[in-house]
RNA sequence: GGUCCCAUAGCUCAGCUGGAUAGAGCAUCUUCCUUCUAAGAAGGCGGUCAUUGGUUCGAAUCCAAUUGGGAUCACCA
């Protein structure tokens, strides 16, 4: 059924019965396209061993495998590569071998879980696009790793307190009244919860840099300056109310953050983002002490004079990290140590993946080694999805100056290209769709032009954000790999239509054409694929897969026809093939969190 | 200064645990719609895989050094 277990079962009897040795991995590789072959066998390692030529190996090896394996059709050497020639029969049988496998590339549950935790938002701003590599990356991990079994926990890290939060509550106090004397709200504003936050917080910089310049230009060095002023300092004293309870102050920063909750969860309703499990630093930022007690005790931690706590990690090539200050208030560790710890005794999860910049990098360091020494059964299992920066053309994104790609606007912006690519190409097709499903079609191949575009580069590396690119509809896009999919479903409605089946094993003695045998062995890689993505957290090998499928389709479409071929037999192969290819593409971009339509 | 990450075509990126003449997309130049969706397909152009050494039958891939870019080493988060 599966084409190269059995030809990797078949090679490894040959050996054993021709030389009377074993090879345990025998691995193989897609022949390349200037040979004839569909997998090659690199025997370079039994040259040696085995002291004979080359050329003698790969014939004796290629003959036994002719004669004895009924997958073999034919064979050829050149030099150290065996490259062997599928039977068509074989490509049938593992094409009818998928189809009678609905789960196809699915693993089963194998009895772990994994908490996967991305997004991790600020309420004093929008989500951006650096956020939306993280959200998408989060999400889209999520659903690889159920697809490999897991039981996946999806959650969130809200920061909702802070001393960036005060600011933009601070800057609502102080320019929010409007002309009639009341504050404003969403609703008088007209903007979403979170806009209208972000709108005080840019506020607040405006006028914090203001002031920082007056002390400047009076004579004021520029970090005792930025200490200094006003607004700091009540940003400040406006925490220190909050952490104390103070009932006007946190009655207000309920208000803010209700408002920018409503904000959110539009954006995650329409980036299709969902959380199991939603955490908030207002109710966490005191854990962690506890353990530092623990860490101390056991003589993990060590004390200084001063009462401050340090962990010495510098024999891992880490450095002496601070890990409680000294009049006993947190720093960002204090928080994480004790947060992971409530995240592992509120779910047991086996493993946890933590999607976060790679500016962190450091910061996981240090935690999964403190975690590892404080004896955590689960510090194995912690896992830093780190990924890059977004750039943008005009160089890094910075908030404070104003170079951020809103994600909300950028939504927006990819839907609108996409009608307008739409309305270029529709020629008809979308005639009888009513507006409403015009845009949410729009809606699906805007934000799958974007997903695409972020999740087809590798997490770890930086990538430049193109405007124009990221809407793009040509090419290596998420569109083009829908576009494949809605012309399967296309011909497959019309087969319907004419009362064909398309899922019906296919006849074995069809001859094939290599467009066919490319296809069939690209879905049989599927399981492979998603087993890859899973282990190495990379939901870009997944999309590469899907483009790669989606490409070689439509050479098939352009080469062979389908409904007007002549002959039933293939016609039926062709559509159970063309079938399986649509249902491939769906569960591969499903995995990427990205939908593909019937027409388009 | 210490540590970590990155460097592949003009541009943006693939290249799995080492395998044959390094692949896509964009851009540019040619072709192909009275035939299943041309948001497509076929072809041309385009490379000293940053540099130098090493490991071996074989290196874009592994190791070391160098150069360039980025991050981090806060009693910020």
């Amino acid at each position: 059924m599966d084409l190269q277990a059995d030809l990797k079962a078949a090679i490894q009897q040959a050996i054993h019965t021709l030389y009377n040795t074993s090879v345990d991995d025998v691995t193989l590789q897609p022949t390349k396209k200037e040979f004839e072959g569909t997998y090659t066998y690199v025997f370079f390692p039994l040259v040696k061993s085995l002291r004979k030529s080359p050329a003698e190996i790969g014939q004796a090896l290629g003959n036994w495998l002719q004669s004895n394996a009924p997958v073999v059709r034919s064979f050829n050497v050149a030099q150290g590569f065996l490259n062997i020639s599928v039977s068509d029969a074989a490509y049938i049988q593992a094409l009818n071998g998928i189809l009678a496998q609905p789960d196809f590339g699915v693993t089963p549950n194998n009895g772990q879980s994994v908490m996967v935790e991305f997004s991790s938002p600020n309420t004093n701003k929008p989500l951006h696009l650096g956020h939306l590599r993280n959200n998408f990356l989060g999400d889209s991990i999520s659903r690889i790793l159920a697809a490999n079994g897991f039981a996946v926990t999806k959650a969130c890290l809200v920061n909702d307190r802070g001393i960036h939060i005060c600011k933009s509550m601070l800057a609502y106090q102080k320019f929010g009244r409007q002309e009639d004397g009341t504050f404003e709200t969403p609703e008088s504003a007209g903007l979403k919860g979170d806009h209208l936050i972000g709108k005080y917080y840019v506020l607040f910089d405006k006028a914090y840099k203001a002031e920082v310049k007056q002390l400047v230009d009076e004579g004021m060095a520029q970090d005792v300056a930025e200490k200094k002023a006003p607004l700091m300092q009540q940003a400040q004293a406006m925490l220190l109310k909050w952490e104390q309870g103070d009932a006007e102050t946190v009655a207000l920063w309920q208000q803010m953050n209700t408002w920018v909750y409503a904000g959110f969860a539009d954006t995650y309703n329409n980036i299709g983002v969902s959380f199991d499990k939603t955490y908030y630093e207002s109710n966490t930022y005191l854990l962690g002490k506890d353990v530092v007690e623990e860490g101390l005790a056991s003589g993990v931690f060590y004390q200084k004079e001063d009462k401050s706590v340090w962990i010495d990690l510098t024999d891992e090539g880490l450095d002496q990290k601070l890990v409680l200050r000294g009049d006993g208030t947190s720093v960002y560790i204090t928080q994480d140590l004790g947060t992971t710890d409530l995240k592992f005794s509120d779910f047991h999860s086996d493993r946890s993946i933590w999607v976060v910049g790679n500016e962190q990098d450091y910061h996981f360091k240090v935690l999964f080694a403190i975690m590892k020494r404080l004896g955590r059964p689960y510090a194995a299992g912690c896992y830093h999805l780190s990924y890059g920066m977004v750039d943008l053309p005009s160089g890094k994104m910075k908030s404070r100056e104003g170079t951020v790609v809103d994600a909300d606007d950028l939504v927006n912006e990819v839907t609108n290209v996409a009608a307008a690519a739409a309305d270029a190409a529709a020629k008809g097709k979308l005639d009888e769709f009513t507006g409403a499903e015009k845009q949410e079609l729009f809606h699906m191949i805007g934000l799958g032009a974007l997903k695409y575009y972020l999740l087809k580069v590798d997490p770890q590396k930086r990538m430049l954000f193109n405007p124009e690119e990221s809407v793009d509809v040509h090419g290596h896009t998420g569109p083009f790999i829908q576009y494949a999919h809605a012309r399967i479903r296309s011909v497959l409605r019309k087969a319907q239509e004419s009362g064909l089946v398309f899922d019906a094993p296919a006849d074995e003695s069809v001859e094939l054409h290599e467009t066919e045998q490319e296809l069939i062995v690209l879905l049989g890689q599927y399981p492979k694929r998603v087993k890859e993505a899973g282990d190495n957290f990379a939901p870009s090998s997944i999309a590469q897969y899907v483009y790669d499928l989606a490409k070689a389709y439509n050479r098939l479409f352009a080469e062979l026809s389908i409904l007007s071929e002549p002959d039933p037999v293939k016609t039926q192969l062709r559509l159970t093939l063309s079938a399986q290819v649509a249902e491939t593409i769906r569960k591969g971009m499903g995995l990427l969190g990205i939908g593909v339509p019937d027409k388009m």
